[in-house]
DNA sequence: TGTACATCAGTGAACGCGCGTTCACTGATGTAC
DNA sequence: TGTACATCAGTGAACGCGCGTTCACTGATGTAC
């Protein structure tokens, strides 16, 4: 493997696509991406993409699987230092949010709707979205198991707590809600405290 | 005003070009809303649009818009026969993630990221937006109320339920979460009763 | 070690497409006298 | 009541644009002998 920049083969250039993308979200959220941008924005061809990805679809998939990736790997880092069930919760929670708050345009992309039109048929990016989903159930069944609630319990309350981090995550980064951004980070600790120390 | 269809003066173009938009989303969530596509729907020339909207922007604003004025009166619907100020709230959110359930492509453009880059400058849209808003205020407070808790509380509690319901929306026409249809409801219920009368 | 050659990973021109928007226009309507 | 004319609300052709994608190609790399 070659890792010389500017040399006519890449080395990666896989790689560096779904990481020049990602850059590019965040820098220009709110446009739209295109293939030819990101092609652009990693100096090369247009049509280089075509070599690693069999479509444009196939790339925002892998931008996502990678999202999703960054996202679980921020939330682990959160739990990893963090003990008491509730608390934990608390941490994945605040983690989540400030994700979302730290690449909005990748986070929307994560869950919009034009991937979900076709992310079935990426194997890799459905199971990286449900281990996320799976953080959040742990994390509340590891609350509900030490007051023994039951498995139907547990669902509602993970999709809740789940509801919870999302919501508030779409409204900051869509602007709906627009606190100072000195208390954005106090607003975040108050809402995600309210559920995981209301819980039972 | 000549309501009459068909004719070269159509009477009504601007509402009917809104409902028309707001007809299309409903059939084809997912795909992009263009100005043509819209005119074509409404059997006028693409250029019609441009006697009643600055731009395509502006037509987005007064969908958006209307789209609110929709949500509003759908919530008001609930509360209007409900009493019990937990209740209330708990009927509130309903509506709130029914209307999202009903119409996905319209709750996806009133938050997008795309009008979040202009809406500032439509302030009907703007004013809309914010009434949503304060019926979660108000509908919280009531609850605070009976218990004397201060306007900090108010507010972050305020955002925790708006948070719950509008992630819990996303989540259901994201297809993140994928209940079998006929327990939609139930979680629904299960998930904003779980916040409503878990409030002090 | 040197050479021939298959394979791999890029390039650049070109395609058709649908988009938002403009422009000069035309048909319908309403008003003044 | 009838006519002239200004105004309003549409039409249809045309524009330039950037997009995703294809194609034949070329330069770099690695391997067999």
């Amino acid at each position: 493997m070659n890792t010389t920049k500017g040399a006519y083969h890449h080395g990666d250039l896989r790689r560096e696509l779904v990481a020049t993308a990602t850059d590019l979200l965040r820098r220009q959220d709110g446009g739209e991406l295109t293939l030819r941008a990101v092609a652009r924005a990693a100096g090369v061809s247009q049509t280089a993409p075509y070599r690693h990805f069999a479509d444009k679809n196939a790339l925002l998939a892998a931008i996502a699987e990678a999202g999703f990736a960054k996202l679980e790997s921020r939330c682990e880092g959160a739990l990893a230092t963090t003990v008491g069930s509730h608390n934990r919760l608390h941490q994945l929670g605040k983690a989540y949010v400030q994700f979302a708050l730290d690449e909005p345009a990748l986070f929307r992309l994560m869950f919009s709707a034009e991937l979900g039109q076709f992310k079935d048929q990426y194997s890799e990016l459905v199971a990286r979205g449900k281990q996320v989903h799976d953080m959040m159930r742990v994390a509340v069944e590891e609350i509900l198991a030490e007051s023994g609630e039951s498995a139907e319990e547990a669902f509602a309350a993970c999709v809740a707590a789940w509801s919870l981090v999302h919501g508030l995550a779409f409204l900051l980064i869509d602007r709906a809600i627009k606190p100072p951004p000195h208390e954005t980070e106090a607003l975040i600790d108050a809402v995600t405290r309210m559920f995981a120390t209301g819980l039972p």
